[in-house]
DNA sequence: GAATGTACTACGACAGCCGAAGTATGTCAA
DNA sequence: TTGACATACTTCGGCTGTCGTAGTACATTC
C-alpha cells in the first residue's frame, strides 16, 4: 500500500513549487528528487508532473526557459515566480488547516 | 481561504467511515457532524456526500437500511461493515504516510 | 403563507491523474 | 554492434471524484 493519488492530488503543486524554491530545475530532476526525498514512498507519474508544469506556468507560478545538459542535450527548465512563492505559502497554510481537520477523523486506537 | 477539494478528496471516505464507527447515521446528520467537528472549516457538499455513500456501499464498506425520524419521516441510514472498518484502518495508515511525505515539502520559515 | 430546515435525488460539467504509446538522444556492457 | 537502460520529454484519451444547478417533498417556525 502506497499513497493514493486522491490524497496527494492537492499537494503536487506544493511539492513542485517547494523544489523550485532551491533554484531552477527540470522535469526529470524534480521527479528524481521527489523519489529521493520520500525514499520511494512517492513516485510522481511523468504525465502528472508535466501536466502540472503546464498548469503552473499558465497560472503564472512558474516560468520555463531552455537550457542544456552537460552533453549538450536540450532541456526545459522552470523557475518559480514571485506569484508562485505566494501561492506556495498559501498552500502551506492550507495544508496546516487540512491536517488539523483530517486528524479529527483519524483514530489510531482500536477503531 | 478554506480547504481545497483536491486536498480533501482522498479523505472524504475516511471522514464518513470514521463517523459511522460511532453507530449508524444518515446523510444530513453526517454533514452536520462534519461541520461541527471542524468548526465550519470543512463543509462537505451534499452531492459529494451522497455520491460517497453510493460508492462506499457498492464497495461493501457500508450498508444502507431504511429508518424513520421522530416525526415519522423516512430516512436512509448507513452502517459500517467489517470490510469498511478494515478499509478505514488502511486509510488511517495511508494518512500517516502521506503526512510524512507531504511535510518534507512544507517550509514554514521564509520560503 | 413564506421562509427556513430537513432529507434527499438526478444530471452534467470539469479538473487532475494516469496508462499507453511514441520520440529522440546518450551511455555502457556483452 | 547491438541491445538494454537512462534521460527528457509529448500526445491522447479514459477515469474518478467533486460540485453547480435544479428539483422534490415534508415539517417547523415566524
Amino acid at each position: 500500500m502506497g499513497i493514493s493519488s486522491d490524497v496527494i492530488r492537492g499537494c503536487n503543486d506544493t511539492i513542485i513549487l517547494c523544489l523550485l524554491l532551491d533554484g531552477p530545475s527540470y522535469g526529470y530532476e524534480i521527479s528524481r528528487r521527489i523519489r529521493l526525498m520520500t525514499e520511494d514512498a512517492y513516485i510522481i507519474k511523468e504525465t502528472t508532473l508535466y501536466s502540472a508544469f503546464t498548469r503552473l506556468e499558465k497560472a503564472g507560478c512558474i516560468e520555463s526557459f531552455p537550457g542544456f545538459a552537460e552533453n549538450g542535450k536540450r532541456r526545459t527548465y522552470y523557475r518559480i515566480t514571485e506569484s508562485g512563492r505566494r501561492y506556495y505559502r498559501e498552500k502551506c497554510e492550507e495544508w496546516g488547516l487540512t491536517k488539523t481537520v483530517v486528524e479529527r477523523f483519524i483514530r489510531e486506537e482500536n477503531p
